[in-house]
Order: structure tokens, then C-alpha cells, then sequence
RNA sequence: GCCGAAGUGGCGGAACUGGCAGACGCGCCGGACUCAAAAUCCGGUUCCCCUCGGGGAGUGCGGGUUCGAUUCCCGCCUUCGGCACCA
């Protein structure tokens, strides 16, 4: 063997393996045949799709290095693994690429695709190119426009008139779960709330199968079912009718507290509140009022947050339902029109907002709850004393409920109430419906015409897709830049033949990845978005990884589109995703990895100069990929030279005979230990990065063993091992073993002969502290294993040649004596 | 404020069911090879004390359970993440 061949060049050989992958179509899957049963080896694993708005990130290549993982040591037990690759074509990300590069985003997008398409390849990743899509090409959005036409016929989308979010500098209106602390997702800008009329999906219809539904969910971390159920926000608590006094016209209010009905002092409403301009209509109070509300509304939402609670009073009552007292009405901007009704009775004795509120304008303060063994029942309670809640408290000076824990005076009051038409037990909801139209250019067209005559008219099925028009001016202007594109606009009506008018908003681009998962299983179809038998066949993917800033957005909706599917017969499950796994972030020089701080790692930069299998391998050495992690130039160095030194000890080993049939050596043992220590730690433990640690000791103990019989076997356990980490390097050492195809063997199994432990290790003790650790024979009788450790002169000595007390055995861990 | 996660060497991090804390890697120290260097290989590396046999302390802090606690329980502290004028 020559020095040249001896040499681990990654350049060469990935260049190699990558070139059969390709030729094979190594990792392609067959769809099933039809009626066939669906059956435990089908395996599902998907990663979230990237954005094309430029090259891949070290985010990227731990995202696909995980599923790598998962696939390719799915498919080497046997089973049949889906794992598909697309890109997120439409949407902000990409438009904005290209408006900073002055091109076409088709342009760039394609660009991109192709280059992020080949960075893949470099990096190895086992995915069947049968399967790949784009968002952005007609043949898929095409299915897009028309699930949104059955979201539309039952009602799911609609468009109103509402207060949404606006981002003014991308000139177009967000979600609101795209606006984080105030400001825009992607720009950062601060976000406007403007009345417009825009499209909605009704996703707060499944706000309750959202929460109920995540038990058919196997496995999800924690944090992100945490983060969905605060963002769904469910509140149970009471519609409550007060009426205004005078006019006795209803004003009801969203309570969660109607235990302290008795205790509401006040009532405020929103500046918006429909209400507010007849209550003060033509009285003293009007101009401040209509001044309060003006200013209101010029405030943004960040500046209504911060400054102190402030508002005017209308100079009216309302009576409150429960003693018919009345109670004076203010309008403040701390009460929110999208929530509940608009209004809330205010109990500043309960409420910290109301206190804050009352004690600034001198109103009362009434104490009607209070903690068990606090203040008694008939017992007038201190003025301004301000109690915040707790579960055990006790409803005071209530009238007839005095005495009543408050779960129990709340039932009881609200159906007191309901009694008489006056309340309702209601449950009140965070989040709101999903708004997705957006005033930009580069997204799904919404296949809807607008009609002088009959209105909104829904594009037929066979007209679709609504082709994006090609513009050269697509920048954002604050109105869709489709608009200007008149001819396409300008269009018949499906309904009347008249003129019409086409809608010129675009989708967001969550819509086209809320169910991109199941196109793949079906990709060729031109007859429907897939075929029912094949999605369920493949669906719910087993496992999806991807990173966590998902949680309230694409992970959100997608779920809501599934069950809205499943609904339409489209297909036969709920959830789309039965097991999640988000990745940490990755961290470099002292900050989060991002393109704005400039800090990004290129994980093709470190392929170029280590090969992809090192960048592969330290992807996922770095730490627990669920946790943040934080990159290291000094520790992917160290995964190079554990390639080089496995390249070197299989290398070593290759000219000796192969079996290890027979042969119980160390080496031998550690091989079948690391067996099962890999395979549980991938299988069970769903852990990547400790697997590694457990080859690169058994590496460091070949090449400390050269000689051991085991030694060969024990090496081509190594590369077996490291090969869903490093398919290249492993695929090249497997042919120096003399095998071949390494990326189809059969996952190693260890031999359970090699496993099974002749003697165990005993600590003994005296008074609790460790004086001698025996090595025994597994199955010693406990009374020899006494005399065993009794007999030991270490022990003698602290025994002091006396008779213990006690003796406490635990056979095949302890024995202690007690003087 | 509410909810969630986490605190282990100089650093990233191991430790499965309560059983030798610090695997593996980085860094550092020493040695081999070399004219020399790089690369590679071998050994050492929690801290303190030491008569070089060993002894003591140690997993954020304070308690508890246990023969035995990084692990279980109670109470704190700190950090990170989510939600938050949501009534």
C-alpha cells in the first residue's frame, strides 16, 4: 500500500460516494402499490424546508445532518424511510434577497435553489431528489389556491374589515404571531395597527382541538406545546351584562373573576368601543372624551403599553347586575377592543391594572375575596387593602355567596346570573384569526375575483392556477404591487361574464407551508393535491426536526390545516407531525449565530477545508442538539484528527483476518458495549452527540490494542457505527474492509454472549463509608458475600476485629456494616 | 407577574434505574519521533494537603430522605426562553 493511498483525502472520496448516491438513486423511495397495508417500516423523516433566500448556514447543516442521522439509521434497521427536500420559495425572506440585489425574485430564488440544491449534495445528506419541491412553482401552488378555495366554501376564509398589524417598512400587513414584542419578524421595524380589510383564516374555530389535540401528539418537546397553549391563551370565565344606566342599553364584559362581581367599582372601555361615542353624545363630557379617544388612537402600541394608565370618565353609569348598584363608566386604553368585549368591569380591590387605575383618579376600592384565615366574613375589609389572587380564598361581603370559596362563588354567582339572562360561563381566547393576506409581491396569488355585480366570485377549479404575473417593478408601495399589473387584473367574472377585477394580495408564505409535508408523498399529481391513500399511507411524519422559532407560526398553522383537511376528507389523520425535535441554536463568538450579527459559520467553507464528514460529525459533537450550542473552531479540529486516526487504525487492521467469531477479548467486549451504547443513545434517547464520544473510544482503544484479536472486528464496528455521521469516510473504510454498499448493511447488532457481565463489583462499607470494592462472582449467596467482605483486611482494620452491629446487604452493589 | 428549561473542571460537555463524578473532545503540561519545526504517537491534567503510601473537599446555595444523592423531596439564588394592560 502506497503513502498516497494511505492518506485520508475527504475531497476525493465524498466527491466519490456522492457520484454513486446519485447514479443509484441511493436513498429514493418507492410510493406503495395501491391498497397496500400500511405497516410499522415506513418511516417518515422531515426537516423544515428552507427559505432560498441564500446559501446554507451551519443552522442548515445541523438541521439536515440530525435527519441524516434518523434516516440513515432508520433505513439500515430495515425500515423504509421517506425523506424528502423543498424549498419555501414565496414569501418575505426571499423577495427581500432580491430587492437588496436589484434582480427578479424568480430570478434569484431559482439561483439560490441551485446552489443551496448542490451545497446539499456536498454535505452528503441521504434524501430522495425523486422528491423536491418548490412553493413557488405553478404545478404546487396551483394546490395551494385550491385548498384555499375549500378552506373558503366552508367559511374558513373570509375577509373583513379589522385592526391588523402593519409593518411599515415592509410595507405589507403581518400575522400577529409574526410580531414579536411589537415589532416586525423579519425587518424588526416597529409594528402599526391599522384598520383594513384583509383575508383570515378562521383558525380560532380550532383553538380548542389546537390544545385537546396535542395528546394525539408522541412526542413534542415541552416548551413548544408550552409556548402554543400561552399563544392560544384559553381563558374560562363569564359574559357578564351590565347595562347602562338611563338608556338600560347592554354592555357586556369578558370576566374571568366573576366571583368579584361585588367588588367592581368601575367599568371601563376601550377608546374604540362602538359604544363610547353615543354614551357621551351631546353632555359635558364629550370633548374630553373625543380627545381622549383621538389621542388614543395616534399612540402605538408599544407607547399605550408603557406609559401610565391614564383615561377620562364619560360622566355615565353602568348598574351592575349582581346588587343593581350603580358604578361610574371610564373609557382607558389599557382595555383592549380585540379582547373580549371591549369592556371590563374593573375591581381594583382584585385586579392589579383597576388598582393601579383607581388609586390614580381617587376611585373606591371594595375587598370582596380574601385568602382563607384572612379577614372573617361579616368583617368590613381595610380601605386600599389590595389582594392579589390566590386558589384558596373566600368571598367576603357578597350578599348571599359571603362565605363561598371562590371556584365555588364563581359557578355560583354566574349561573345565579344566567338565571335571569345576565351572564354566560364563556372562555375567552388569546389568539386571534390568522390573517394571510399580504401586499407584496411574491407570493401565491388568492384565486378570488372581485365582481361589481356579484361580489366576492372564487376562481373555478379548472381555471387554476392564477398564473403570479411577471413584474418588473414588484417592489412594495405600501398597496399590492400586483395592482399594477392590469391586465392580468382585469379579468371576467367567473359568475357573470361582467367585468371584473382579480384579488391583488398575495398569500403569506406560512400558507404554503402549512401543507407542503404531504405533497411530497404525492408529488406528480395534476389531478389533486395528492392522492388520500398514499398521504395516509406515508403521514403523520414520524419525525420532524426543525428549529424552534416555529413553535407559534408554521407549527401553528400547520397543525390547523391538517385538521381543517381531515375535516374536508382529504385525508385520515389530525395532527401532522407525530414526534418533534427542535434543534438548540448555534452560538459563535460570544452571540447567537445570525446573518445581522455577521457571525455566521458556512458550513461549505469547513467541508472545503475538512470535508463534509467533519463537518457532519462536529455538527453534532458539539453538545445535545435540543440545547444551544456553541461552535468551536478548536473543536471541529479535533473531529478531523478522529477521522484521520479511524482512517489510519482501520487502514492498520485491514490486512488481518476478519471474524471475531469466538474471540472474548477487551476489545471485543468494548466493540458489543458500543454497539449497544450507540444504538441506544440514537434509538431510545434520541441523543446524537454521545454516540460519537463512544466511537472515538473505542477508536483510541484499537489503536492502543493494534494487536488484540478483536482489534479488525472491533474497527469495522467502528466504521459500521460512525457511518450515518460520516457516510463517506465510513462508505471508503467499509471497501478497505473489503465490503461494500456500507450505506445498506444491516445496522450492527451486539452480541448479547459479549454483554453478559460474570462478576460484579461490591462496595463495602463500614458506618456508611466505602472501605473495599470486591469484585464477585454475579451470582454469590449473600452469606459468602458477608464473609467475603468481612474477610478483607481493609475492612478488618476499620471492624477493629469486632462484631458489626448491622449488616445491610444489596446483593450485587453493597454490603455495610454497621459497629 | 404567570409558565417552562437549566446551573458539573480553564472550555464544550459525560454520568442510563440512586452505586468509582468529570467519559469524549478542546486547551494546557510532560515525553517519543525530528538537525529543527509541523504533523503524528504515548502519558498526565477537578481543587487543596502530602512523609508520594495516601488524606481531605467537591456537581449554584441551605436543609431533608438514604448505607450511599449530579440524580429523589422541601426551601432559596442565578441564568436563559416563552407569554404578558388578555380583564
Amino acid at each position: 500500500m502506497t503513502e498516497q493511498t494511505e492518506r485520508y483525502d475527504p475531497k476525493a472520496i465524498e466527491v466519490k460516494w456522492q457520484r454513486v448516491w446519485a447514479d443509484e438513486r441511493a436513498f429514493a423511495v418507492p410510493n406503495p402499490e395501491p391498497g397496500a397495508v400500511k405497516d410499522a417500516g415506513k418511516t417518515y423523516v422531515l426537516e423544515m424546508l428552507p427559505y432560498p433566500s441564500g446559501e446554507l448556514h451551519m443552522g442548515h447543516a445541523l438541521n439536515y445532518t440530525i435527519g441524516d442521522v434518523v434516516t440513515h439509521v432508520r433505513r439500515r434497521l430495515g425500515q423504509q424511510v421517506l425523506r424528502p427536500m423543498g424549498y419555501d420559495t414565496f414569501g418575505l425572506p426571499a423577495e427581500n434577497a432580491a430587492i437588496k440585489e436589484g434582480r427578479h425574485p424568480r430570478e434569484v430564488t431559482d439561483r439560490n435553489i441551485a446552489a443551496i440544491r448542490e451545497q446539499m449534495r456536498r454535505m452528503g445528506w441521504a434524501i430522495d431528489w425523486d422528491r423536491e419541491l418548490s412553493t413557488a412553482d405553478p404545478a404546487y401552488y396551483r394546490w395551494t389556491q385550491w385548498l384555499f378555495l375549500r378552506f373558503y366554501e366552508r367559511g374558513l376564509a373570509y375577509r373583513k374589515e379589522a385592526p391588523v398589524k402593519w409593518c411599515p417598512k415592509d410595507q405589507t400587513v403581518l400575522a400577529n404571531e409574526q410580531v414579536i414584542d411589537g415589532h416586525c419578524e423579519r425587518c424588526g421595524a416597529e409594528v402599526e395597527t391599522r384598520n383594513l380589510t384583509q383575508w383570515f383564516f378562521r383558525i380560532t374555530d380550532y383553538a380548542d382541538a389546537l390544545l385537546d389535540e396535542m395528546d394525539l401528539l408522541e412526542s413534542w418537546p415541552e416548551r413548544v406545546l408550552t409556548m402554543q397553549r400561552n399563544w392560544i391563551g384559553r381563558s374560562e370565565g363569564a359574559r357578564v351584562v351590565f347595562r347602562v344606566g338611563g338608556s338600560g342599553e347592554e354592555l357586556p364584559v369578558f370576566t374571568t373573576r366573576p366571583d368579584t362581581l361585588f367588588g367592581a367599582t368601575f367599568m371601563v372601555l376601550a377608546p374604540e368601543h362602538p359604544l363610547v361615542e353615543s354614551l357621551v353624545a351631546g353632555s359635558e363630557h364629550e370633548a374630553a372624551v373625543r380627545e381622549y379617544v383621538r389621542h388614543a388612537g395616534s399612540r402605538t402600541n408599544v407607547e399605550r403599553e408603557q406609559k401610565e394608565k391614564d383615561g377620562v370618565p364619560t360622566g355615565r353609569n353602568a348598574i351592575n347586575p349582581v346588587n343593581g348598584e350603580p358604578i361610574p363608566i371610564w373609557v382607558a386604553d389599557y382595555v383592549l377592543m380585540e379582547y373580549g368585549t371591549g369592556a371590563i368591569m374593573s375591581v381594583p380591590a382584585h385586579d392589579e391594572r383597576d388598582h393601579a387605575f383607581a388609586e390614580r383618579y381617587g376611585l373606591p376600592i371594595v375587598q370582596v375575596v380574601a385568602p382563607e384565615g384572612g379577614p372573617e366574613g361579616g368583617e368590613e375589609p381595610k380601605a386600599g387593602a389590595y389582594v392579589a389572587h390566590t386558589e384558596n380564598e373566600r368571598l367576603l361581603g357578597s350578599g348571599e355567596f359571603s362565605g363561598l370559596s371562590a371556584p365555588e362563588g364563581k359557578r355560583a354567582i354566574v349561573s345565579w346570573l344566567a338565571a335571569r339572562g345576565e351572564a354566560e360561563a364563556t372562555i375567552g381566547y388569546r389568539l386571534r384569526d390568522w390573517g394571510f393576506s399580504r401586499q407584496r409581491y411574491w407570493g401565491c396569488p388568492i384565486p378570488i375575483v372581485h365582481c361589481p355585480e356579484c361580489g366576492e366570485v372564487p376562481v373555478p377549479d379548472d381555471e387554476l392556477p392564477v398564473v403570479l404575473p411577471e413584474l418588473t417593478d414588484y417592489l412594495p408601495k405600501g398597496r399590492s404591487p400586483l395592482a399594477s399589473a392590469e391586465d392580468w387584473v382585469r379579468v371576467e367574472c367567473p359568475r357573470c361574464g361582467g367585468e371584473a377585477s382579480r384579488e391583488t394580495d398575495t398569500m403569506d408564505t406560512f400558507v404554503d407551508s402549512s401543507w407542503y409535508y404531504i405533497r411530497y408523498c404525492d408529488l406528480a399529481n395534476d389531478e389533486a393535491p395528492f392522492d388520500r391513500e398514499i398521504a395516509d399511507y406515508w403521514l403523520p411524519v414520524n419525525q420532524y426536526i426543525g428549529g424552534i422559532e416555529h413553535a407559534v407560526l408554521h407549527l401553528l398553522y400547520a397543525r390547523f390545516f391538517t385538521k381543517v383537511m381531515q375535516e374536508l376528507g382529504l385525508v385520515g389523520f389530525r395532527e401532522p407531525f407525530a414526534r418533534l425535535f427542535n434543534q438548540g441554536m448555534l452560538h459563535y463568538q460570544g452571540a447567537k449565530m445570525s446573518k445581522s450579527k455577521g457571525n455566521v459559520v458556512e458550513p461549505l467553507v469547513y467541508a472545503d477545508r475538512y470535508g463534509a464528514d467533519t463537518v457532519r460529525t462536529y455538527a453534532l459533537f458539539m453538545g445535545p442538539a435540543e440545547e444551544d450550542m456553541l461552535w468551536q473552531d478548536a473543536g471541529i479540529e479535533g473531529v478531523w484528527r478522529f477521522l484521520n486516526r479511524l482512517w489510519r487504525v482501520v487502514h492498520e487492521q485491514a490486512g488481518r483476518p476478519g471474524s471475531a467469531a469466538g474471540v472474548d477479548t477487551p476489545l471485543a467486549r468494548k466493540a458489543h458495549q458500543t454497539i449497544v451504547k450507540v444504538t441506544d443513545d440514537i434509538n431510545r434517547r434520541f441523543s446524537f452527540h454521545t454516540p460519537i464520544a463512544a466511537v472515538m473510544e473505542l477508536v483510541n482503544e484499537i489503536g492502543r490494542s493494534a494487536d488484540d484479536p478483536a482489534a479488525r472486528f472491533a474497527a469495522e464496528t467502528a466504521v459500521s457505527l460512525i457511518q450515518p455521521y460520516a457516510p463517506h469516510i465510513a462508505e471508503e473504510l467499509w471497501g478497505v474492509l473489503g465490503g461494500e454498499r456500507l450505506w445498506e448493511e444491516a445496522w450492527p447488532e451486539a452480541d448479547e454472549a459479549m454483554l453478559v457481565r460474570e462478576t460484579v463489583e461490591v462496595v463495602v462499607q463500614v458506618n456508611g463509608k466505602v472501605r473495599e470494592r470486591l469484585q464477585v462472582a454475579a451470582e454469590t449467596p449473600e452469606e459468602e458475600l458477608v464473609s467475603l467482605a468481612r474477610s478483607s483486611e481493609r475492612v478488618q482494620e476499620h471492624l477493629n476485629g469486632g462484631e458489626p452491629r448491622k449488616t445491610i446487604v444489596v446483593p450485587g452493589k453493597l454490603v455495610n456494616f454497621v459497629v
